[in-house]
DNA sequence: AATTGGGACAACCGCCGATTG
DNA sequence: ACAATCGGCGGTTGTCCCAAT
């Protein structure tokens, strides 16, 4: 039996809202004070729905809102937040006094989102995506518009240029035809993502009892220097998982990436990785795109171990244990990955590093060729218009881990489907 | 000046968990 | 135990505005 609806929608008014009903709105609620909002509208003599009255006193009326634009500080928390807690607006809104979490979803979703995309890096050869959209044959457009966000985010930013702090933040000379990355975000990110942050995760972790646990941090691959989203190199070798006993116990980085270490493999780290902070890495998605129906997880995990973990006997050797198994699902389920093509725009993805950026090993040596970037791009298989770095080796050999069999052609279909729609 | 395309964001929709009777 | 209700959340849509053509 399907739920009633929250309110007659009968001779109720959409859309915007307008003065006069803010107005009664929020006399009403100064008077009568929040709740009740199935009864509000109608105490009130509006003729809205309650949960647009909740809605339009939680993002807009309440005194204690902030209002303006988000600042560098508040983006940066945004984009720390959501590296931990995935697309939790609501979770990531509470930890910035006066900002709601639509107003942080929009502008995660129009703002934020856009950075992430244009510096989508592809493959371990840390190359950004540039789509040469005549080439790929997609998105013609008519106009030569420039992207607005691109030219709000110049002329916004050029104003703070002068601190020196978002100098990082202009582009300049950028092609119209090319989505080039920000030369800022790496910086961005590295920035960002500091060992504060992890502390901050520390705290955030849902599963702060469990001492086996340990937030990953992903480092971003895009970094140039081996400084990631932890800071230097060091910084992440250190960032090791303790025991309950304290002992510690040293999964490399396989939080970050699976290292094609049998040893490693066993940590099933990319597992932890999931519930323990939301974050689901490239492999995470593969290896859900390859459970084999009887259960068994066909990791390829980088090239020639082919690793089949039986899932149940994982679970058995409590290297996953059930709960965990449920959390796994959770996030799936919930929307956090997806491995059908319902997942569609990289946005919905819960972490900015953990959609597109981690099928590298970050102990690469990463280096931005941005000639190469521009010249090169090779990045579409011009034969089918595929992106033939999904399987393409990469030029170490290790890159064979997303070559796929031949007779698994279907399944490459399905990934890029799922993918790129 | 009109048209067009797209970004920004306000608002809506549907689902879910908690609460209540 | 069950159904109804409510509040809350995240995803999506609709509308407005603006710059380029």
């Amino acid at each position: 039996m399907g739920r009633a609806p929250c309110c007659e929608k009968v001779g109720l008014k959409k859309g915007r809202w307008t003065t006069e009903e803010d107005e009664i709105l929020t006399k009403y609620i100064q008077a009568n004070g929040e709740g009740s909002w199935r009864s509000l509208p109608k105490n009130a003599g509006l003729l809205r729905c309650g949960k647009s009255c909740r809605l339009r006193w939680i993002n807009y009326l309440r005194a204690d809102l902030k209002r303006g634009n988000i600042t560098a500080e508040e983006e940066e928390l945004i984009i720390n937040l959501h590296a931990t807690l995935g697309n939790r607006w609501s979770l990531i809104a509470s930890h910035l006094p006066g900002r709601t979490d639509n107003e942080i979803k929009n502008y995660w979703n129009s703002h934020l989102s856009r950075k992430i995309h244009s510096f989508r890096r592809p493959s371990c050869q840390s190359l950004p995506v540039i789509l040469d959209m005549t080439k790929a044959g997609i998105a013609k457009r008519k106009g030569g518009r420039t992207n607005r966000w691109e030219m709000k985010k110049t002329k916004s930013y050029s104003t703070q240029e002068d601190d020196g702090s978002s100098s990082q933040k202009t582009v300049e000379n950028v092609s119209v035809n090319e989505v080039v990355p920000l030369p800022s975000t790496p910086i961005l990110e590295k920035e960002t993502l500091s060992t504060t942050a992890i502390e901050d995760r520390m705290v955030l972790d849902p599963y702060g009892e469990d001492k086996e646990r340990m937030i990953p941090v992903r480092t971003s691959p895009c970094q140039d220097t081996g400084e990631g989203m932890l800071g230097s190199s060091e910084e992440r070798e250190r960032l090791v998982p303790m025991s309950s006993s304290g002992e510690e116990r040293t999964i490399e980085n396989s939080m970050l990436c699976p290292s094609g270490n049998a040893e490693t493999e066993t940590d099933i780290a990319p597992f932890e990785s999931i519930e323990s902070g939301g974050m689901l890495c490239f492999n995470d998605i593969m290896d859900n795109e390859l459970l084999e129906p009887n259960g068994d997880l066909t990791l390829s995990e980088w090239g020639e171990n082919k690793v089949t973990v039986n899932v149940e006997e994982r679970e058995n050797s409590g290297i996953l244990s059930p709960n965990k198994t449920a959390a796994n699902n959770e996030e799936i389920e919930s929307g956090n990955l997806s491995s059908n093509v319902d997942c569609g725009d990289l946005n919905s993805c819960s972490s900015i590093t953990s959609c597109f950026v981690d099928e590298c090993n970050i102990d690469n040596n990463l280096d931005w060729d941005w000639e190469r970037v521009v010249q090169g791009n090779e990045l579409w298989d011009e034969k089918e218009y595929m992106p033939s770095w999904l399987w393409e080796s990469d030029d170490d050999g290790k890159g064979e881990r997303h070559k796929l069999e031949d007779k698994d052609f279907k399944r490459q279909n399905s990934l890029v489907a799922w993918l790129f729609y």
